[in-house]
DNA sequence: AACCACTGCAACCGCAGATGT
DNA sequence: GACATCTGCGGTTGCAGTGGT
């Protein structure tokens, strides 16, 4: 299900994200924001390019994700919406909140796809069809058209950061990790959970521990306005950041759970 | 138990548009 | 206007898990 990890021939780490490296990106991005996709791994201690943590970062990191369990009124406003916008999928995630264009794609893929292009088989209602690709048709969409899109998603969902996160992503490469939650579970075990809140504690944890690390460094609020380090003096004794050396070792992390 | 085909989804890739110089 | 850089998007891939034989 997960690539496995290697190394592209600009020595950035592709694959699977390890829960180390998710620590790592929650925490800077938590406490400096992303200015600047490109340069925030330099920073952030991460050997990956700037698209993999963004991808990361927005489609399973950030605050107000959810994972999984798709309700029904999700599903289908998502073939309502893909019947008349097409394959956009940002677009249609900007109707849903919490979930994401990538996660949106890969539901409709799995799962709509198939039961839209059944459900357009045995209806009778072969609709004016403006898509390329198969167009839905079912009684239940015919019903919900007339409702605004808002009422016909989480009429009573607004929680707090991490609260909707329910599902946990995975990971089979760094199980030496001695992070709690670790190792994570398989796709099955990631499907079956997803009503419980352990991708929740997941993520607390990590975002947890990550802040108190930055919070016990004496690491300074304004850092940022000072990224490049041409002052020494603002680094905490024992921080070390990528631009000092090509091997990186990432102390503010290192001694609880490397 | 071993094999194999299929599934689901995290992650990568390439492109286009936006923005800055 | 031309070029460079960055960001966001959609398509696609890779591979562990699963179920059937």
């Amino acid at each position: 299900m997960v690539r496995t990890p290697c190394r592209d021939e600009n020595g950035m780490k592709k694959g699977t994200w390890t829960p180390d490296e998710d620590r790592k990106l929650i925490a800077y991005v938590t406490r400096y924001g992303y200015w600047n996709w490109r340069q925030l791994p330099k920073f952030a201690g991460l050997s990956r390019c700037g698209k993999s943590c963004r991808l990361r970062w927005m489609n399973y990191l950030r605050p107000n994700i959810k994972r999984g369990n798709y309700s029904k009124e999700e599903e289908e406003t998502i073939v309502k919406l893909h019947e008349k916008l097409g394959n956009r999928w940002s677009a249609i995630a900007a109707q849903l909140p919490g979930r994401t264009d990538n996660e949106i794609k890969n539901h409709w893929h799995t799962n709509l796809k198939k039961r839209t292009n059944n459900k357009q088989c045995n209806s009778s209602f072969s609709s004016s069809a403006t898509n390329t690709e198969e167009t839905p048709s079912c009684s239940s969409l015919e019903a919900a058209v007339d409702q605004p899109i808002k009422k016909a998603i989480f009429p009573n969902t607004e929680s707090t950061v991490t609260s909707q996160v329910t599902q946990k992503t995975d990971d089979r490469v760094d199980n030496s990790s001695q992070l709690s939650p670790s190792p994570q579970p398989s796709s099955s075990e990631v499907s079956s959970m997803s009503a419980d809140n352990n991708w929740v504690n997941y993520v607390e944890d990590i975002n947890a521990t990550s802040m108190e690390a930055y919070a016990d460094s004496q690491f300074i609020d304004d850092f940022w306005t000072e990224p490049f380090l041409a002052d020494n003096s603002y680094i905490p004794s024992g921080f070390y950041t990528p631009l000092m050396d090509s091997e990186f070792v990432y102390p503010l992390f290192g001694g609880d759970f490397l």
